[in-house]
DNA sequence: CTAGGGTTAG
């Protein structure tokens, strides 16, 4: 009946039919329904004296990623005739992502004798900057020049993002400084190609010239301007977008909440973003993972994972991106419940493991001491599929936990397996043979770099000073440094710093710490350091000195922050945390716990305070160690005595606390697994995994 | 009758 009323409308009047079935198709949601129009317009015949609505058709079916059926009915068009099903066609593959199909169709137009116009290009173009093809691109380039489609804005355009997708911004501004007109469009593409190549700079001053030739910004212009503000971390210029935003009411658009939301997160100002997330809502998945990479960017690892239980309830589904987040932020906590939960929740979602998201929850698992399932995760994978990341999360993990002789073993493995080596292998080779005391395989793998074309850098130079320094050898690790061809930095002369403390070498500590003072003023752990040498050496008079320094520089020493999980849940404790109920019990366990190592010989260890307090305050303070606190929490909590109790902490153990949690290790006969910033310290009957070697 | 610029993670 359907068919039939149309066949005598279309022998009325062809035209009307037409347009019906457009607009049909135009609002046509799901692909079964499109597969039943399109049989409708093939048996009554009306697609075949209509080339608009084959377009409609062929466009339609690419909206749903159904290209073979796209191009099976521009196949069936009589097409020799002109070029505007072929750019359909273009179009289809172009706007869905399939790259070379488009290029291929692309070269099929031309062997066809089929001319590309003005519509033509914008589309192979496109493909080419998705594709990574600038050789191809720039063939096209010559082509526009010679079929004299050089000055049509739209190619020009396209010609600025192909550019710009290669990585060829200069070739793109001689583009955009060669056109006689603009429009926003333009000026918004070469903005967006100097951001996204990290030329923040810039691009605002693009932007600004931009605003001089008396165009205003829309609302996917303040997108890209609040991400070059977010790469910049200019806390005031962010207010000025945001400002801009709400006054032009760009911010009914959620993307422009989104990028102003990780503006805010990238300039470290974590209120304003929560300001926006909450004053949000309708959110996607794109806002809570801005939200989420807020928190974990700013070490708020614990209010990410918090918020991320938030997102599961809420109507938004978690995607890679994520995952992605979330796994790093437990990476950082090192809790291993919370590991497994994560990984859980990933699998029973669905949610697609590419070999990113497959290294992060190695690492993961790594730094939340379960280096078994991480060892698994890599050999799950055939060796092809790994790349460089993998085997370094891996090394990286052993090292951390001690096992240097592993680290090593893997290292070859790669070698000999053919992967080319990174600097982060080597930063974390070294740091592994660092941890372990392997100082010759250490030095001989630093020896090997050159070999492995892989270039020195300041980070590595600080790992060998680590490594030699801790080993005794301060005078070969001062020689190593002064013989570096870069100017040392930070880390390089952190190293040695510290193992001047362990050493109790005041005089090269001073070195150091002279060097430090002036690289890094602001950073408080090495004025710790110094004066920690002094305090060893009880020189309370340098001790006084850097204190009034640091007092007169507005410096605190960092919080320290002890974490431990029980009943899924990650239970902080601070040092010097407050007295109250809840930690009353705490302290009172923390007391016995003191009483009952002492009698296995426990003599607490007071170089590690900081201040030239008297005496018996010092005894006092060192209890109050968050971990120690978190110890005792965890002696009185985790019932299931053949279970480790595990704290992470966000400094370097301190020496007091290390012996004071052998010693409980042997007298409550406990394991307990403490992750310091440094490595992890696996304590069981009186011993450490690192040997006392930290 | 067909075209272009955009947000999170790494």
């Amino acid at each position: 009946m359907f068919r039939r009323g149309l066949n005598i409308c279309k022998n009325n009047n062809g035209f009307e039919i037409e347009s019906h079935y457009d607009r049909i198709l135009h609002s046509c949601t799901s692909l079964a329904f499109l597969s039943q129009i399109h049989s409708i317009l093939t048996t009554t015949g009306i697609i075949k004296h209509s080339v608009h609505l084959n377009a409609r058709v062929i466009i339609k079916y690419s909206d749903f990623l159904h290209l073979q059926s796209a191009r099976f009915v521009f196949n069936a068009t009589d097409h020799e005739s002109s070029s505007f099903l072929w750019n359909t066609m273009l179009r289809a593959y172009a706007n869905s992502g399939f790259c070379s199909e488009a290029l291929e169709f692309y070269s099929l137009m031309r062997k066809t004798g089929i001319r590309p116009n003005n519509y033509t290009f914008p589309f192979a173009l496109k493909s080419c900057a998705d594709n990574l093809l600038p050789t191809y691109g720039k063939l096209l380039h010559s082509e526009i020049i010679r079929t004299g489609f050089g000055s049509d804005i739209y190619v020009e355009a396209a010609l600025i993002d192909m550019y710009a997708g290669c990585d060829f911004i200069q070739d793109g501004r001689k583009v955009f400084d060669k056109m006689s007109y603009r429009d926003l469009v333009c000026w918004t593409s070469m903005i967006t190609a100097y951001e996204q190549s990290e030329q923040a700079e810039t691009a605002l001053h693009l932007l600004h010239q931009m605003q001089q030739e008396s165009f205003c910004l829309d609302w996917v212009t303040a997108v890209t301007v609040a991400s070059a503000i977010g790469q910049l971390g200019d806390a005031r210029r962010a207010q000025s977008v945001h400002g801009y935003a709400i006054r032009h009411a760009f911010f009914q658009d959620l993307p422009v909440v989104n990028s102003i939301l990780s503006m805010y997160a990238k300039c470290g100002e974590v209120e304003k973003a929560e300001i926006i997330f909450h004053q949000t809502k309708q959110r996607n998945t794109i806002t809570w993972n801005s939200m989420l990479t807020c928190y974990s960017q700013n070490g708020q690892a614990s209010e990410a994972l918090a918020l991320f239980e938030q997102m599961k309830i809420s109507d938004v589904n978690p995607n890679q991106v994520t995952a992605l987040i979330v796994v790093s932020s437990c990476s950082y906590l090192g809790s291993q419940q919370l590991a497994t939960k994560i990984h859980d929740f990933i699998i029973q979602n669905k949610i697609e493991t590419n070999l990113t998201l497959w290294n992060a929850i190695m690492d993961m698992y790594a730094k939340c001491a379960d280096l078994d399932t991480a060892l698994r995760m890599f050999q799950e994978v055939p060796l092809s599929h790994l790349d460089v990341t993998s085997w370094n999360t891996l090394i990286s993990g052993y090292g951390m936990h001690g096992y240097g002789k592993e680290a090593l073993k893997l290292f070859n493995n790669m070698i000999t397996h053919g992967f080319q080596p990174n600097h982060v292998t080597f930063t974390s080779i070294l740091s592994a043979c660092s941890h372990s005391g392997l100082i010759e395989e250490g030095r001989n793998c630093f020896s090997e770099m050159e070999k492995l074309c892989v270039k020195k850098e300041p980070k590595h130079f600080a790992c060998m000073v680590d490594m030699l320094g801790r080993g005794g050898f301060l005078d070969e690790a001062y020689e190593l440094i002064k013989n570096m061809s870069s100017e040392p930095n930070d880390e390089v002369w952190g190293a040695l710093l510290l193992a001047c403390k362990i050493y109790g070498n005041a005089t090269l500590g001073k070195v150091a710490a002279d060097n430090l003072f002036h690289l890094e003023p602001q950073h408080t752990g090495y004025y710790v350091l110094m004066s920690n040498i002094y305090a060893t050496s009880r020189n309370w008079q340098e001790v006084g000195k850097l204190r009034q320094d640091m007092k007169n520089k507005g410096l605190r020493k960092p919080a320290g922050v002890s974490l431990i999980e029980f009943d899924n849940k990650l239970h902080g404790f601070h040092t010097g945390e407050e007295f109250n109920s809840f930690t009353r019990e705490i302290y009172e366990k923390v007391e016995r716990m003191v009483v009952e190592i002492k009698m296995v010989g426990y003599v607490p260890d007071l170089s590690c305070v900081f201040h030239d307090v008297e005496e018996e305050d010092k005894h006092g303070m060192l209890s109050y160690h968050g971990e120690k606190l978190a110890l005792a929490f965890g002696l009185m909590n985790v019932s299931d005595t053949g279970l480790a109790i595990r704290i992470t902490k966000n400094l370097r153990v301190c020496s007091d606390c290390h012996l004071a949690f052998k010693l409980v290790s042997r007298v409550y006969g406990r394991k307990i697994i403490v992750r310091d910033v440094n490595r992890f310290h696996h304590f069981e009957d009186g011993f450490c995994s690192c040997n006392d070697y930290w």
